[in-house]
DNA sequence: CCCACTTTGTGCATCGGTTCACAAAGGGAC
DNA sequence: GTCCCTTTGTGAACCGATGCACAAAGTGGG
């Protein structure tokens, strides 16, 4: 018997891949609301900003779904990206954290796009607690086992200040949450098994910081050259 | 004539390399603040969540900064991670949408580190064109030229709407600007030499629920395994 | 001055990811 | 049915990044 699915889907889909998936997802939305039927990778891969080769290699990662000399139909690959990515069933989210960045996370709309749902704000600030924001009420802090328990919250997004981040983690971790999306400028500390992603503004200034650096040097004829340390330091 | 610096210095330091430099110069500001004079791979890697191997050839290619039996100066090594990532001038940063999250970024302290200051809020509303947020009044779109002009802004950051964002980024690449950091859910095309750096909340919880849906399947013994799509469309 | 100990810097093996280039597969015309 | 055209799926070469493991270099004690 020859195993026609699954060559490639013995559990195991790179990284990087499942990275460009969500990509590939939003440019297949854009094209099933313009009425397209199918689509070659050719042009896909252009709508994601990648290259064929590699959208094809990724592709192949999930199974077979395209047609040679055709393309991939728009609606099956969009349901098969979506499944794989998990979003077929509903995430609950809550947002720990509701400053200026935690209001801004819960009024995004873009944000709710497919699978995910704002269950809960919560913050330790009485001030705000018992605010409303986007249609929900900011619980204290204190209630944080309850109502990730209760509202069967799986996610959890960090927007405190960077001080109260770790010991929140430790208490969402020990809640049995295993995702958490990390807005703080620290790295946590957490068991292995728990999944950390990490946005921060600052890194991302500094790394575009430092190629512009090195543009503005070239045009300039390079760096000093042999800019020291301003003290008398002699290596 | 040996070369004792810069062995490994002609100009080359790689990407990975590059995105690291932020989250050992935070580690090593925590450090200053607390008193240390120097501090050992080892040490510096755990406070930066990176292996010592890594975090040593990292600091490699910028020179060879550390003394052997002792490891690095904490404020030399903050001074020379700076010089490198070009934070030792300071960065004119426009703001372009004032909704939500451009108003969270305004406002966002520690952005402004070191190194980085906004320079200027615009947006095409007219209804907060004008608003005083963060000590900036919000300036019209339609000054966008003028206002990257006037104050040397160098990089902009895009907190617009999805439809907005490619138009504005042709405009601020029309203005000679090279570094772009994209806050919109949307592929920008711009030519080369420009670099953009893009945040996705929506992407990083997608990436989330993938290894969410992993971890739930494999408690319950993998996912239907044959879950086919909810048409009859047979492959 | 010498020895034991610490810690850096790096050569090398390895790994994961990217890209090329092409055989295999399907569609459509005649 | 046959031929030609399009496009997928993938083997294989390549490239950059990671991590091990150790020689080289420095410190401090006696």
């Amino acid at each position: 018997m020859i195993r026609r699915l699954s060559q490639a889907r013995e559990r195991g889909i790179p990284e990087a891949t499942v990275a460009r998936l969500p990509l590939y997802l939003r440019a297949l939305n854009g094209m099933a609301e313009r009425g397209l039927a199918t689509v070659s990778s050719e042009d896909l891969a252009v709508a994601a900003g990648v290259n064929s080769a590699k959208l094809r290699k990724d592709l192949s990662h999930l199974g077979s779904y395209g047609t040679r000399g055709v393309g991939y139909d728009v609606e099956y690959l969009i349901y098969q990206i979506s499944r794989e990515l998990g979003l077929t069933q509903d995430w609950a989210v809550a947002i720990v954290g509701v400053g200026n960045l935690g209001r801004a996370l819960a009024n995004y709309g873009g944000f709710v796009s497919r699978g995910f749902r704002v269950a809960a704000l919560l913050d330790a600030d009485p001030e705000v607690v018992g605010d409303r924001i986007a249609g929900l009420n900011v619980e204290h802090i204190d209630e944080l086992e309850t109502v990730i328990r209760r509202r069967g919250v799986s996610i959890v997004v960090l927007a405190t200040p960077a001080a109260a981040a770790q010991q929140v983690a430790d208490r969402v971790v020990a809640a049995g949450i295993t995702s958490i999306l990390n807005f703080a400028p620290v790295v946590l500390s957490v068991p292995e098994g728990v999944d950390i992603r990490k946005v921060d503004l600052s890194i991302e200034l500094q790394i575009l910081a430092f190629h512009e650096q090195r543009k503005t040097d070239r045009m300039t004829g390079g760096p000093a050259m042999a800019e020291e340390w301003p003290e008398a330091v002699d290596l």
